[in-house]
DNA sequence: ATCATAAAGGATAAAATTATCCTTTATTAT
DNA sequence: ATAATAAAGGATAATTTTATCCTTTATGAT
């Protein structure tokens, strides 16, 4: 369903929430240690997050990747978006160019009650929202490894 | 959601059902064709279709790949199982090791909702009956190339 | 100003997925 | 029996995804 990088770019982005809602900017490593990832492709991913703004950083000494009012509105759907695009929420699901309306795919109707289930799922609560729910810094370990 | 390969064999599948409607079996290269896949690797796909007793096949002249009683009931989950695994339906979506319902993952249970219409989507028609849908022989290209 | 720190970016490598080619095996037609 | 046909299987190659390493740029601390 999602990609292995989407899956460090979802677990990293919530870290990086958990973090900031104490007022820790957390570095690549940190973050790649937390959630078991590569820190050097960790920090690619980082990259992409930023520019995409989903995530802010800062250069330096007590540098690091925080969020801010700017990105408390973010969604999961934001993330997978940057780093899958839009492959989940659009498009022939069987790689059809020309599968529409008059001309389905054996999965066309079906697949948008699917896609309406995902989309709710990466919607229905903000990036910020689910980072108060996963717990307290002590326990993002527990959950993460 | 699904992968390349995984796109291929639901077409190689709902084409040989097809064929198997009108009594015709059909070769590796047809099939390739038909689907706009390279045909030896529609090949492969199709040999672990047969492992998998998802469809028949016969070597020789005239023969090829089909299906019949024994494969009427089949549905797309079983070609999903086959080609990708069981990922889409079980297992953490975000890849934790120790995730649960007293640990859960940010998508732990929404995943759920997700899954139970993506198996819905893949379990619904047999394979038959999606064959059945798709037009006649002269439509398929249409539809798949 | 200088140094240390950390993100950004470029180049490269490893692994997995997708794709091709060639040989072997089974089956049919002659 | 022999030749022709088509799937099965093995080996290899190309591409994409995942991962690593090193240099550059920005920022803060001293």
């Amino acid at each position: 369903m999602f990609s292995k990088t989407c899956q460090y770019a979802i677990k990293a982005v919530i870290y990086i929430h958990k973090q900031s809602l104490v007022g820790k900017k957390v570095g690549a490593k940190e973050i790649g240690q937390e959630i078991d990832a590569p820190d050097a492709f960790t920090a690619k991913i980082l990259q992409i997050l930023v520019r995409q703004q989903v995530v802010g950083s800062f250069k330096g000494p007590t540098g690091g990747f925080f969020v801010d009012k700017s990105h408390e509105s973010k969604t999961l759907k934001d993330v997978v978006m940057a780093i899958d695009g839009d492959g989940l929420f659009h498009g022939c699901s069987l790689g059809l160019k020309q599968c529409s309306e008059v001309n389905p795919c054996p999965l066309h109707f079906e697949i948008s009650n699917v896609r309406t289930k995902i989309i709710h799922m990466l919607t229905v609560k903000s990036l910020k929202q689910l980072a108060e729910e996963v717990g307290d810094g002590t326990t993002v370990l527990a959950r993460f490894a």
